[in-house]
DNA sequence: GATTTGGTTCGAAAAGTTTAGAACCTAACC
DNA sequence: GGTTAGGTTCTAAACTTTTCGAACCAAATC
């Protein structure tokens, strides 16, 4: 797959405890230090595991996805993922501050 | 059960994650949320919630006091529960402002 | 147009969490 | 000292999440 949308949800239905229990995992966490950092494609993003099933990684970025944190949109033959937040820090006033502080 | 100490960690030792986790179940937000306008008795949190068994309500508390979020200790026939609130803000500065506002 | 690269989805097994009844414990009150 | 009120712990069933191989898909490159 590369160039179809997936589904993200709008920030207004987006609910703190979805992205408290997103942010929970540590593996997921540091994806989104990681791209909180700018935009990145899939393979770039977890190089830090480089052992991890590209079946394993795609499924944390779902969870991430539709959590509302994460955008990943089709570039090239992949996918570019960038983190939602200006949506979220509107959303979610210095959540995303506190917590990749 | 009144009187003994149960175990609570020390906040050096208190994950980011685990904190995430345990305030990502809306039942356990809305304990803080109850515990976060002063301390309260078991029997008096949750009174939004009266056909919640007892057993199943000690063992949201004890996820949030194992995460280091609530301070549970004896008082009188029952137990004092209580934000840990300096503790929290001192290790994960805003984190809770921005969670409970 | 065949192959390669980068990635999603499906399905099933393993692991973890939630829920609630029953047994139990202790302080307070009679 | 018996009873009651307020809570914890144990245990087991139900449910959710995680993990990962296999199948699949589409864009780019040859």
């Amino acid at each position: 797959m590369a160039s179809y949308d997936l589904e993200h949800p709008a920030m207004t239905d987006v609910e703190l405890t979805d992205v408290l229990f997103a942010l929970s995992d540590p593996a997921r966490l540091a994806i989104v230090r990681e791209v909180s950092e700018g935009p990145l494609s899939m393979a770039e993003c977890g190089a830090t595991n480089p052992a991890l099933p590209k079946s394993t990684k795609s499924h944390l970025m779902k969870v991430l996805r539709e959590a509302g944190i994460v955008r990943n949109e089709p570039e090239g033959r992949g996918r570019k993922l960038s983190l939602r937040r200006d949506e979220l820090d509107e959303r979610f006033p210095g959540l995303l501050d506190s917590i990749l502080r």
